[in-house]
RNA sequence: GUGGCUAUAGUUUAAUGGUAGAACAGCGGAUUGUGGUUCCGCUAGUCUGGGUUCAAUUCCCAGUAGCCACCCCA
């Protein structure tokens, strides 16, 4: 009813431009009235009769779901999970041109790709990570399976790889194994800009090397992906000792901030006590001017650990790397060992999400996960927010200039043609795009335009009837009539002058 | 997990205690076979649930989501 009040009147006002009034009006009315079919079922069902009939033995007649009105409205939409989001299409040439940069560059250090599940046992974290940490504790994904088996989804990248290294035996492959793996990790936080749930990594590993080199090369490899992108990084690096070390400054700093008894302090202590270190972190100024007198966890670092240091550094310098020392780098994760760094995007405060990557050394994973005594070091880049900068900066991909061709085609005999024509063109090697949905040769054009296409193949009734096809130059608009057979031919002569 | 701010078409955004408007994008047409310009038309929206009110998209509360700070981290 109000169906067809609507039609009429919008047929009517599109036959006679004169109806202004009315048809601002009539269309509005009835359709607040109540949801009426649109038009598009309309559609459907008059194609569906037309052209279902002589084939309705092969047809699966469509299920009728399209002739109810579709109340989007009061049925709550299902939608992503908290946290986590899609990739669009949009976004896959940022995701593209990263993976490419990252993979290229460090492929060319001798790394090769590894891909570890993103389920593990959830031990595996709380041993490796350590279990007292906030990221085992309030953020892991953790949960009994059917069977009742305790797993977790990966919050980061180190363990799986470290777990593969010991699990298959790697020990026995020349040493040290480099490795880099792509993926996403989740973590249970409160979700901010640059902070999901599943997020994605890109980690580099270095398994059973103790040389300082490695823990240069890393961070070189680190810092060179983000050059290549356009992106300035600070280095931020510290050495955070051996494990006895750290025990041992740890108790120091401890009585060096008690007898600073102000609030802050009682609430800092409070805070870290499951890990003093961390204070050093603290965004509270109080406890930082309080820091600042503090005594330093580089002076309690016993001989070779110092001297790994330094030598990492030397390595830093002579490769030119814009690295700042930094005593507040402490990293989350139990298992960091000497060398911890990150890197931050400009040199500022750490403050908001600027930590673009961090790792450093884990002397004492494998180890810890049943392996040998196999000193490791490796960093891990946070892929969203490289993305974010490269988009907030107006960096974008570079464009692949390779010419494509676009073939247009005009009536349903022309369509079938255009099919086989487009296979033959692509298995050919002829970088060829189209879009058979549309009809009009405006609209593909169009398209052809829109998608950069250097030449157009216009394939119609006219052409059909004489065994050829025009190849129209997008730039000139000049257009020439060749032979079906030559097309290939043609096109590739064509497309090396392009 | 704690505190604060926000929520309108696919996107960016306007307005209002009583009818929600634009731009871009999409689709179609002017040109039934010719794009990058123009003109015209169409599609599409007040996050969810309660409350106040004759009337709520607007005011209040809660939920949810996003953002910001903390926590933490990539």
């Amino acid at each position: 009813m109000s169906a067809q009040k609507k039609r009429a009147s919008r047929t009517s006002s599109r036959a006679k431009p004169k109806a202004r009034v009315k048809k601002k009006q009539a269309p509005k009315t009835a359709r607040k009235k109540k949801a009426a079919p649109k038009r598009s079922v309309k559609k459907v069902a008059k194609k569906s009769v037309k052209k279902s009939l002589p084939l309705a033995k092969n047809r699966v007649t469509p299920k009728e779901p399209e002739f109810e009105p579709r109340k989007k409205s009061k049925k709550k939409n299902i939608a992503s999970v908290r946290g986590m989001r899609d990739i669009l299409m949009r976004d896959q040439r940022y995701w593209q041109w990263f993976l490419n940069v990252a993979k290229g560059i460090t492929e060319q250090y001798g790394y090769s790709e590894i891909e570890t599940p993103i389920v593990e046992d959830a031990q595996l974290f709380k041993r490796s990570i350590g279990d007292t940490t906030d990221l085992v504790q309030k953020e892991m994904y953790e949960f009994d399976d059917q069977s009742g088996d305790r797993i977790a989804l990966r919050p980061e990248g180190t363990a799986g790889i470290v777990r593969a290294y010991v699990e298959h035996g790697m020990l026995n492959m020349p040493q040290p194994v480099k490795v880099y793996l792509a993926g996403p990790m989740f973590r249970y936080e409160r979700p901010q800009s640059g902070r999901f749930r599943q997020f994605h990594q890109f980690n580099v590993e270095v398994l059973g090397s103790e040389s300082p080199v490695m823990d240069a090369e890393t961070i070189l490899i680190a810092h060179t992906i983000l050059k290549e992108l356009g992106i300035e990084t600070s280095i931020q690096v510290n050495s955070v000792g051996s494990p006895e070390a750290r025990a041992e400054y740890n108790k120091v700093l401890k009585t060096y901030l008690k007898t600073h008894k102000s609030a802050a302090v009682k609430e800092a202590l409070e805070r870290y006590s499951k890990n003093l270190l961390r204070i050093l972190d603290s965004k509270d100024p109080e406890i930082q001017s309080i820091l600042e007198e503090a005594p330093q966890l580089i002076d309690y670092l016993d001989d070779d650990c110092r001297a790994h240091f330094v030598s990492v550094l030397e390595h830093l310098d002579e490769l030119d790397l814009p690295y700042t020392l930094n005593p507040r780098i402490v990293r989350g994760l139990d298992y960091y060992n000497r060398t911890a760094f990150e890197l931050w995007h400009g040199d500022t405060e750490e403050t908001r999400q600027s930590a673009l990557g961090g790792g450093g050394r884990y002397d004492g994973l494998v180890e810890k996960l049943g392996g040998r005594e196999t000193p490791a070091c490796g960093f891990a880049l946070g892929i969203e927010r490289i993305i974010a900068i490269l988009r907030q900066e107006k960096t974008s991909p570079p464009k692949s200039d390779e010419p494509l061709v676009y073939l247009a085609q005009i009536g349903d005999n022309s369509k079938k043609r255009a099919l086989k024509l487009f296979e033959q063109l692509r298995s050919q090697g002829i970088p060829i795009i189209g879009n058979l949905a549309k009809d009009g040769l405006r609209q593909q054009l169009e398209i052809a335009n829109k998608k950069g296409a250097k030449f157009a193949v216009i394939v119609g009734q006219k052409e059909m009837i004489d065994g050829t096809v025009l190849i129209r130059d997008m730039e000139s608009g000049i257009q020439e009539t060749v032979v079906l057979e030559n097309i290939e031919k043609e096109l590739e002569k064509r497309l090396k002058k392009a």
